[in-house]
RNA sequence: GCCGGCGUGGUGGAACGGUAGACACGGUCCCCUUAAAAGGGACUGCCCUCGGGCGUGCGGGUUCGACUCCCGCCGCCGGCACCA
């Protein structure tokens, strides 16, 4: 101890003690402290088999923690302050669960393919992978100077070719997949193939849903209709193409206003062949299985409504002019069937050409054939299309050349035409014209929806553009007419607009069934049941989910392993094949061919060596040619959580017993809902791209039996993001925060400018970025930790303030003052037994900091321990003082304090004469007899306001704090003479006199 | 429009239905010092006639008692949205 004493560097001024806890002494504790910790391996946690499992006999006996971190992706500009908020939390809490018991997991990895380091390669020729590892050394050298307790033999990154060799291995896994919707599983290929040889199954699609015997099939119809059932496909389809980021993208990427979510540019939709991951698929699970789950409300209502469930029926109308060919819609309000009276289907849906009328019906009003459109769609005259194949091809025209982003902002203003073709509503044989429009959707529901304006607000408003009838299926309560200026019962005809609620059903009987009278939920449940004896429609659920988009156009990523053969149909690669490792371009741009809205070519393309390849899958060497665009930065980041826990096994992604033992092993509170990592902290931007897409995944790996929980995160806590004062100029551009000076007073300048000041997320962009080098190196790390936890709640967002830096600063310097003597180095600890008033504060504060600890309440906790040590110091410094802290309440403090800085806390630890690292001390346990006082003060409410307060036993009946607080002088004044009609006494904390 | 979350001092934030404002910043005053810094101590929600009054976005309700629970508003943040 007095040999660590004596390495220490004074590296102060004259006059500043030279033992004081400032930024000189921690960054030298911090130093010495992270070099053992490496060296000694401090933060290993053993596996209970294999290769990782050296030492698990010392913690074989403990419940397993896994503690996750949102995996970094490694920006060359290194972290600012706010990054390792989140950090910092797990770190504390993994500190904290191993001080009580348990074995850790606590690793750290790098999300390293992706576009920046792929974008400085286009503008400097360097090859990602130097740029990528660089970073990757830079942050690395960040977190372990933040004193994060990471297992490093676990670190993984992305780009590692023996990583993604993983990756690619589960893309064949989810290639050899399809999805049995009966078992509501997926299943191996494989299987499928041997029920259909077996003929116990029929080969069932869209244009045969009757089912093929597979016999009757060609080869290459068999091959079709496997590769069109499996998980991972290629499809032509219109996907979301963003020519500013040169590639595709998957809906998730998209925001509502039809911009990429990464540099918010536009995005075009165009139909393309892309590979697509068959998610919807799993929409039920996917939904259903948020209950299981332990995560924030946000983040599962935002995964539900991107999934976006919705029960209904789906309805087949037949045509008139050929009742064998329906159309199939799909309703949430099948009640309001009777109302339907016409149709719409999407301009893209494929039964258009089919209906189309050759000629109008002269009877039909003008405005059916587009008369009204004239001024809004090029081209048609102001009477209407001359015919429905005009109108029908004119309309298509339009529509296609409509991008999302031109709907949107055009508004809700309906346009629309007809087909010249009739349907027949299968309740009451009404014919009802068909009509084309853009208002509804190909790609939700059936692409077709029955018009029911009545009750629903879009087919009011095309109703009301196309004269078409309102007829009211369902009553509205009275209210409801008398809020709009009508009579009760008024017909739908003269209502203003629809009415979208539940009531009453009415006008809708037929010979077979009568709603009348019926609440639209009974209403509901007797349509879907008569439609579907008269087999007409069926209940139906719906998602708006779409399959995921998986190809991207782009270098850094991982290559599939897919060939295609001379058929140009895909073939995957044999497992024994991977890794298909990334080759060497000379340049990573895209090839651009053809316009500049066209698809280029992907960066692979000119590895022509590469590209074509002599293979032999079995059938002797042939010539293939690879698949030249590369995964999704998601895919990397959708199993990282697994590879933690086997990082280097190459016989597979991760041995089944481990992946038992940290995913449903034991945890210190029982058997866990559905298993997984036990706690996962991060952003809550990835609310629907990477947890969703990691969930998908999981589930497949689980049907496969890869993995044995059916959620991969059973815990999920979002951190707060940490704002800062932003300055923008006069032309509203940000500029450097930290060069900013002024106040809110005197206004803010900038170069001797007015800058107007923003609050808002610290980052690059708002140029208000904190180094966490500068924090450590005016007050060390382990205050920057302290000051990051005791700033607010850890889901909180809240704003960087500098100057409160110093409050936490002050609590460790006082600390370490109160056990170390600043001028001489020596031990201010005292053997003597804490009084009778320290020792139960200082249990009351071990119970609480638990509990604190064990909830992420890191800022509660650190309150705690900073009136703790506020007592120590007043004690030293008040009357009679310098007698020394107690050795008892020192070494509970230290412990107390270890999570959350560790490294002074390792230091103390040790001067307080312990040999053996406090990051495996057990935390303290409060004595229960401790908590409870002999004496309370228990505050007295005469009328509910506080008036007084009476010590009296704790162990005092209701009688006898009734006659002591009565007997209170100050009591007796507040009730004034008035009689006491009731006192409750809420044994030891208050009694209230009602009066 | 639908759904979710949040509104507490000058500031960040505390409060199992039980003393609103813990802890910290800032501020005021005092001690130490030749002085300053650092350090230590006291006070610090608002109003006030110094007895008290008012206070957790607003208005109701439940309760002996409400920041907390319920109902109805307002404001802010986020998700979804021509989704049938």
């Amino acid at each position: 101890m007095t040999e660590r004493a004596a390495s220490l560097r004074p590296a102060h001024g004259d006059d500043v003690p030279r033992f004081r806890y400032d930024a000189a002494l921690a960054n030298d504790i911090e130093a010495r402290w992270q070099d053992r910790w490496e060296a000694e391996g401090t933060y290993h946690a053993p596996n209970p088999s294999g290769e990782l499992s050296g030492g698990f006999e010392r913690v074989a006996g403990r419940p397993k923690l896994y503690v996750l971190d949102m995996f970094p992706y490694p920006s060359g500009v290194g972290l600012h302050v706010g990054h390792p908020l989140g950090y910092i939390g797990t770190d504390v809490y993994a500190r904290y669960k191993r001080m009580t018991g348990h074995n850790v997991l606590h690793a750290m990895g790098y999300d390293a393919f992706g576009l920046p380091a792929e974008q400085y390669a286009v503008q400097t020729g360097q090859h990602p992978r130097v740029t990528t590892e660089a970073n990757i050394a830079t942050m690395r050298r960040q977190f372990r100077s933040l004193g994060l307790g990471h297992d490093d033999r676990r670190s993984v990154a992305t780009t590692d070719v023996d990583y993604y060799r993983w990756t690619q291995w589960i893309f064949l896994q989810i290639y050899h997949s399809w999805f049995d919707h009966d078992a509501q599983r997926a299943r191996p290929v494989a299987e499928l193939e041997a029920e259909l040889e077996a003929g116990t199954r029929l080969a069932v699609d869209d244009e045969h849903p009757e089912g093929r015997p597979w016999p009757a099939l060609s080869a290459a119809e068999r091959r079709r209709f496997i590769d069109d059932q499996r998980l991972v496909y290629l499809a032509e389809a219109p996907v979301n193409w963003c020519p500013a980021l040169g590639t595709v993208l998957a809906n998730e990427e998209v925001t509502a206003e039809g911009r990429s979510e990464r540099g918010n540019f536009p995005v075009y939709k165009r139909p393309l062949r892309q590979w697509q991951m068959r998610i919807t698929a799993y929409a039920e699970r996917l939904a259903d299985d948020l209950d299981l789950i332990d995560w924030p409300e946000r983040i599962r209502t935002m995964q539900r409504n991107w999934i976006g469930r919705s029960v209904g029926a789906t309805v087949r109308f037949p045509l008139a002019d050929d009742p064998s060919n329906t159309v199939e819609v799909f309703t949430t309000r099948p009640d309001t069937l009777f109302g339907a009276t016409f149709m719409v289907l999407a301009p893209e849906h494929p039964l258009v050409p089919q209906l189309v009328a050759r000629a109008w019906d002269p009877s039909a009003p003008p405005s059916w054939r587009g008369a009204g459109l004239n001024g809004i769609i090029d081209g048609v005259p102001a009477t209407g299309w001359a015919s429905p194949t005009d109108a029908v091809a004119g309309y298509r025209r339009y529509a296609s050349t409509r991008s999302d982003l031109e709907r949107q902002v055009e508004g809700k203003a309906k346009t629309g035409v007809w087909t010249g073709a009739y349907a027949v509503n299968p309740t009451n044989g009404q014919h009802i014209p068909v009509f084309i429009a853009d208002y509804v959707l190909m790609g939700y529901g059936t692409g077709a929806i029955m018009g029911v304006p009545a009750h629903d607000q879009r087919d009011f408003e095309f109703a009301r553009d196309f004269d078409l009838s309102v007829v009211g299926v369902v009553r509205p309560p009275d209210t409801w007419y008398e809020d709009r200026g009508l009579a009760p019962g008024s017909p739908a005809s003269a209502w203003p607009e629809a009415f979208t609620g539940a009531g009453e059903a009415m006008a809708s009987a037929n010979q077979g069934v009568s709603l009348d009278g019926l609440a639209t939920a009974d209403a509901i449940a007797t349509v879907n049941a008569w439609l579907a004896a008269a087999g007409a429609g069926e209940a139906t659920v719906t998602y708006r989910l779409r399959d995921w988009l998986f190809s991207r156009q782009r270098y850094w990523g991982e290559p599939f392993p897919i060939v295609y053969d001379d058929e140009g149909l895909p073939v995957a690669l044999p497992e024994s094949m991977l890794p298909v490792a990334l080759p060497e371009v000379d340049d990573y741009r895209p090839t651009v061919v053809g316009d500049d809205d066209s698809l280029p070519e992907p960066p692979l393309a000119r590895a022509r060596d590469w590209a074509q390849v002599t293979l032999d899958l079995g059938d002797g060497p042939r010539t293939y040619r690879r698949e030249l665009n590369t995964m999704p930065q998601w895919a990397g980041s959708c199993w990282y959580y697994l590879r933690y826990l086997d990082p280097h096994n190459d016989a597979a992604l991760v041995d089944a017993a481990v992946e038992r033992y940290w995913m449903q092993g034991s945890t210190s509170e029982g058997a866990p809902a559905s298993g997984g990592v036990d706690l996962y902290v991060g952003g809550v931007e990835h609310a629907v791209l990477h947890l969703l897409y990691a969930r998908f995944w999981h589930k497949v790996l689980f049907d496969l039996g890869h993995v044995s929980t059916p959620e991969p995160f059973q815990r999920l806590f979002n951190q707060g993001y940490i704002l800062a004062d932003a300055f923008v100029d006069e032309r509203g551009v940000y500029v450097d925060a930290s060069q900013v000076v002024g106040d809110v007073e005197s206004g803010f300048s900038f170069e001797g400018r007015p800058v107007q000041r923003q609050v808002g997320k610290m980052g690059k962009s708002l140029r208000n970025a904190v180094s966490p080098d500068t924090i450590r190196a005016a007050y060390g790390t382990d205050t920057l930790r302290l000051y990051e936890m005791a700033m607010g709640p850890l889901d909180a967002d809240r704003p960087w303030n500098a100057r409160d830096i110093i409050g936490v600063h002050r609590f460790l310097q006082k600390l370490w003052r109160n056990l170390v003597d600043e001028t001489t180095g020596e031990s201010r600890v005292v053997t003597t037994a804490p009084d009778d008033e320290l020792r139960p504060a200082l249990h009351r504060t071990i119970a609480g900091v638990r509990a604190d600890m064990d909830a992420l309440r890191f800022n509660t906790a650190v309150a705690k321990l900073t009136e703790l040590n506020n007592r120590l110091t007043r004690t030293q410094s008040g009357a009679g003082g310098g007698g020394g802290t107690a050795a008892e309440v020192a070494d509970a403090l230290v412990a107390m304090l270890a999570p959350l800085a560790p490294h002074v806390a390792e230091e103390l630890w040790a001067r307080l004469g312990h040999d053996t690292s406090v990051v495996w001390a057990p935390f303290p346990v409060a004595d229960p007899a401790l908590l409870v006082d002999d004496e309370v003060e228990l505050p007295v409410q005469v009328a509910g306001k506080v008036r007084a307060r009476v010590r009296v036993a704790a162990d005092a009946g209701d009688a006898a704090v009734e006659a002591a607080v009565l007997a209170d002088p100050r009591v007796q004044a507040a009730l004034a003479g008035r009689p006491v009609r009731r006192a409750v006494v809420v044994p030891g904390r208050l009694v209230n006199l009602v009066v």
